[in-house]
DNA sequence: TTACATGTAATCATTGTAATTACATGTAAC
DNA sequence: GTTACATGTAATTACAATGATTACATGTAA
């Protein structure tokens, strides 16, 4: 299992919509980066937009940040392209045998230890915005170019 | 997407063996109080066998913890049944395109960073041992029988 | 009205999960 | 050694999520 590629996809087309800020952006384009589908950028991008993380509006070519740069964390992306349901990031066998004392216990045992380690794991990426991305991306280039 | 149910089902063998250490333990009984089927049982006891969690003999009921309650963490468990990868939890596109700057360093700039959510999931994980779990059925036993 | 963009639904191949069945293998008691 | 019963494990099945693709309705500006 593994949480779906569409997290990683969306903190790509926000680095690029800031990297490229001054050219126009169409799917096609962004697909092109991503090597993927335009329909499933747009799909993408429509999450983004719900969220309230991108601007776009349709049949016009472009699309820009809705925020700051630093005002978007890693979360925010996580959260708007739904990769995660709220504490579904682990699931728990359902309808353990109530007359065993530990499958009546468990469920109601084992799921805030979960969560907290699902928060763990989400406070992380809160901790990380798209600036800094952008950042390292600007940093990796130079290094990478000499 | 969501974390194999295998993982909680581990946790819930481990708690069983504790907790009815004085029984005999077939994975047919494990199975009634996981409400699942035997094979399944035996799939992950094999599981955690491998990880020397526990001891299994082919042929003979029962099975018991290999080690102490407390030097068993629900990390060790994770690791055991094998729902996530190394560095994995998070999947991200690949073959991003050489020719864009974002494309050619997305993969570089964003695998640390989820690498650094993923442990900090596995570290709350890690600090849970089985012996709390236990304690905590019990407790939640006492609570629920008044 | 034309050209071209986004929005979105439907389809498809692939993959992982969990349940189930079946059977080979191992063990202990008799 | 044979019987009874357990574990080990492979094969099959139904189901759900993912990501790619196609198709087309809708929106916008020149």
């Amino acid at each position: 299992m593994s949480i779906s590629s569409r997290f990683s996809v969306g903190v790509h087309i926000l680095s690029l919509l800031e990297i490229y800020k001054n050219e126009t952006k169409s799917s096609e384009f962004i697909a092109g980066s991503v090597n993927t589908n335009p329909a499933v950028i747009r799909k993408i991008m429509g999450m983004l937009k719900n969220a309230g993380l991108v601007n776009v509006r349709p049949g016009v070519a472009g699309a820009e940040l809705a925020k700051n740069l630093d005002e978007i964390t890693l979360l925010d992306v996580y959260k708007a392209v739904n990769v995660v349901q709220e504490n579904e990031l682990f699931s728990v066998h359902d309808h353990p045998n109530p007359e065993c004392m530990v499958g009546r216990n468990i469920q109601e045992t084992i799921t805030p230890i979960l969560s907290i380690a699902q928060s763990a794991l989400e406070k992380a990426l809160g901790s990380v915005t798209i600036s800094d991305v952008v950042k390292d991306i600007e940093e990796k280039e130079k290094i990478n170019s000499k």
